[in-house]
DNA sequence: CGTTCGCTTGATATCTATCAAATCCTGTGG
DNA sequence: CCACAGGATTTGATAGATATCAAGCGAACG
């Protein structure tokens, strides 16, 4: 059977705390296609540094090295849309040539690798390799941006929260602690929240024994039962436990 | 400067109202890529026919020639969420190769293009120029989704369907008389809301004398001010009208 | 050691969902 | 042609999930 995405040319992803600034640790070439690298240039940013504004023209685009990226969009009245968190080997401002609608911006240190636009398209044309591995990976962006359409649209705030925890510890591949590059804020504003219903979402999450942190390291959080997290994802709430809010019910619970 | 999206290789796109039963209108072939059209087969599918099901194992994708499509995926507990909405030209079904994650079903009568997915591959791998084709709808595609995100994460419903409407209207290309392919219902989970949300706000946007539609035709929508729908997208509303509820009021008015 | 910032929790407001019912149109059968 | 059932749309009343407003806490930092 044919399998639509090419596998990842990494062996593993490398992920880093907000915590942690430590040495940067770096993944392989683009893997077989060495012409890429050759025209991409690496460039480090700090903590909160904007790697391109909204409103910028940019005729680059950009791979993750190390750490993490949040793509933003800012409202004129204020209100702010994290669009993806891009880790380690993801893409980012594609694509590139126009105004950009969106910023992207450092959280905790990152080191990204820069490729011009033009020179892309360039290789794209000669190298078929290429263009079908870019191709994959939109495929995937695509499957993601449309998993994310139905959380926004039909997901309770207890749903999307669980769905992000498992989301993240896909990506960093562990079911026992997870540690949050990002902060409450920008998990809220990536999953059409606030600051406090994801705060007590988690709060939540902790009284039913599904995971734990503590007030030292709230970044940390410990899977302690990723079935019931998976669960969750999908609407089966637990019961008999008193919750932050009358939600975690069941339909039939609502009607009785 | 590089343009990242080709051209659309058809002139116009062609709609078709969900009333309408008449002859099937036909855009002419995928650009010059005439090979790919040889792999393809064209297939007719009546009102609310499952073009594939949530579930399926599919090993084709699709293209739409005529009529309107609706990508949708059912939770388990009955909610409801559309992902798409697919007009003349607009593909669905990839990636093909592994069980559908969502549903296709035809708004109205739709004729499709079907092409196996092992044959494209192939004509990806020999035809650079047919990757690269691919590979810019991917990327539109991708801009379309996030631009989704921003409306389910962080718009009001008010600003949902302002933003429904222009999206139609470009896609129509027209100011004036929008023809809804498809039902309240059908809206109302594409935006995350519900049907009765959406025909509140529609009768608000009658009220303001934005838009016009007859009782006797609900799915023929006038647009009376375009610059006023625009504005309504992104947060600015107008003031002094009763509306339906206390909403389309600014920040400041809301604190005072 | 005071200030700031991120996080957490509580009280209340409000946007949207839910429940309910009326209207209008369509199609069907007598 | 009319009566009736059924479905889509619309509007109203109420409930509820999440936002907003507010305050407290702990850690980091100058």
């Amino acid at each position: 059977m044919y399998v639509p995405f090419s596998a990842d040319p990494l062996g593993t992803t490398f992920l880093q705390s907000r915590a942690s600034t430590g040495a940067v640790t770096q993944p392989e070439d683009f893997g077989p296609l060495v012409e890429l690298e050759q025209i991409g240039t690496r460039r480090c940013f700090n903590r909160d540094e904007e790697i391109f504004a909204q409103g910028d023209v940019g005729d680059c685009w950009y791979r993750v090295v190390s750490g993490t990226v949040r793509i933003c969009k800012l409202l004129r009245d204020g209100r702010r849309h994290v669009a993806q968190f891009c880790f380690a080997d993801d893409c980012f401002g594609l694509p590139a040539g126009g105004t950009r609608m969106e910023s992207a911006e450092a959280i905790g240190d990152v080191v990204v690798t820069r490729y011009p636009q033009r020179a892309t398209d360039r290789l794209i044309d000669e190298n078929p390799r290429l263009a079908r591995d870019l191709y994959d990976r939109m495929l995937r962006e695509l499957s993601n941006a449309q998993r994310r359409t139905l959380l926004l649209g039909r997901l309770l705030a207890s749903e999307r929260v669980a769905s992000f925890l498992v989301e993240l510890s896909k990506r960093y591949d562990t079911c026992h602690i997870l540690v949050l590059p990002m902060t409450r804020s920008d998990i809220a504003d990536y999953l059409g929240l606030t600051i406090e219903t994801v705060c007590r979402e988690l709060s939540a999450l902790k009284r039913y024994g599904i995971i734990a942190s503590t007030s030292l390291r709230p970044d940390r959080i410990e899977l302690r039962d990723c079935k019931a997290l998976e669960a969750l994802c999908e609407g089966e709430h637990p019961k008999g436990v008193p919750g932050y809010a009358p939600r975690w019910r069941t339909r039939e619970e609502i009607s009785a």
